[in-house]
DNA sequence: GCCCAGGTATAAA
DNA sequence: TTTATACATGGG
């Protein structure tokens, strides 16, 4: 890889494994948008314009300063080709899901965005979460020439309730405020958490009203790159019962995060394989 | 209009 | 310990 800049950028060169719709349209992250030949969004506090062509990706807005940044948010370090190879080999199905989307990449996202993410994410589509987190970020975070930042804790720790109202999610308001007041008073640290053996920092993250295993392992996964963590929900379980019946989450070993993030894209495109 | 969504809190069995 | 239900909202 060969890291260069560009006139409204920067440019990685050497990028092998990656499809952009793949990696942030697959329900892991949820602040980027297809834009023009590539996507538009925001990651932790920097907007990009980004794109990939052949083994190229252009970060427009990124500098040769947050060269590092980007490279670990893409997870440029992780052989993806060998662990799908690995993956194919567990089982057929998930062989299929390999294949089916070989683009896919897990972020390195903030991890408390990842945690309201994942608050907001409970008993609601895909589509409905990006307009909230927009409505989130548009509200409350910090604007920078155009750009909003997804609200710190310390920001929604100030709120209440009544105040979330033009965001409109519903019930999750509540957990929202909780988690802020948690994670703003040190209550909760994210920091430590993500240093926390998994059965741990899950129990830590579950002290939040709202935070269940599945938010709790998205968190860890999406935003602390805990990898071997596998977010059961409604289509895993219904994978788990299905294709997959006597194997555990572990059965996919260190990577199964990785392992159930191809599962359950596969399987949210192509629900008559999971009845 | 109806069904349901990357679940969880709460109550009841 | 397991199972049933409510929950706010709006995309498809």
């Amino acid at each position: 890889m060969e890291i260069t800049k560009t006139k409204s950028g920067i440019k990685i060169s050497g990028v092998r494994d990656l499809s952009l719709p793949e990696t942030l349209c697959c329900g892991q992250a949820f602040r980027f948008v297809p834009y023009e030949n590539g996507f538009s969004g925001g990651a932790w506090d920097k907007k990009a314009f980004i794109r990939l062509d052949n083994d190229c990706l252009y970060i427009d807005g990124g500098t040769l300063a947050d060269k590092d940044f980007w490279c670990d948010y893409f997870d440029l370090s992780l052989d993806y080709a060998a662990l799908r190879k690995e993956f194919a080999a567990i089982h057929p199905i998930l062989s299929e899901a390999v294949r089916y989307a070989p683009g896919i990449r897990v972020l390195r996202q903030n991890p408390w965005e990842a945690l309201c993410s994942f608050i907001i994410s409970q008993n609601n589509n895909i589509a409905r979460i990006q307009g909230i987190i927009e409505r989130l970020c548009l509200n409350f975070g910090d604007e920078k020439d155009g750009f909003y930042s997804f609200p710190t804790a310390q920001k929604l720790s100030l709120l209440n309730e009544e105040d979330l109202a033009v965001i409109r999610s519903g019930f999750r308001s509540r957990y929202i405020i909780d988690a802020a007041r948690k994670v703003a008073g040190g209550e909760i640290d994210l920091c430590a958490v993500s240093l926390m053996p998994t059965d741990e920092a899950r129990a830590e993250l579950m002290k939040i009203c709202g935070v269940g295993p599945k938010v709790a392992d998205c968190t860890m996964l999406f935003g602390m790159h805990k990898l071997e963590c596998f977010p059961m929900d409604v289509w895993m379980k219904r994978a788990m019962a299905g294709p997959f019946k006597g194997m555990k989450p572990q059965d996919f070993g260190a990577y199964a995060g990785i392992a159930q993030q191809y599962i359950f894209h596969y399987s949210r495109k192509n629900p008559e394989i999971f009845k």
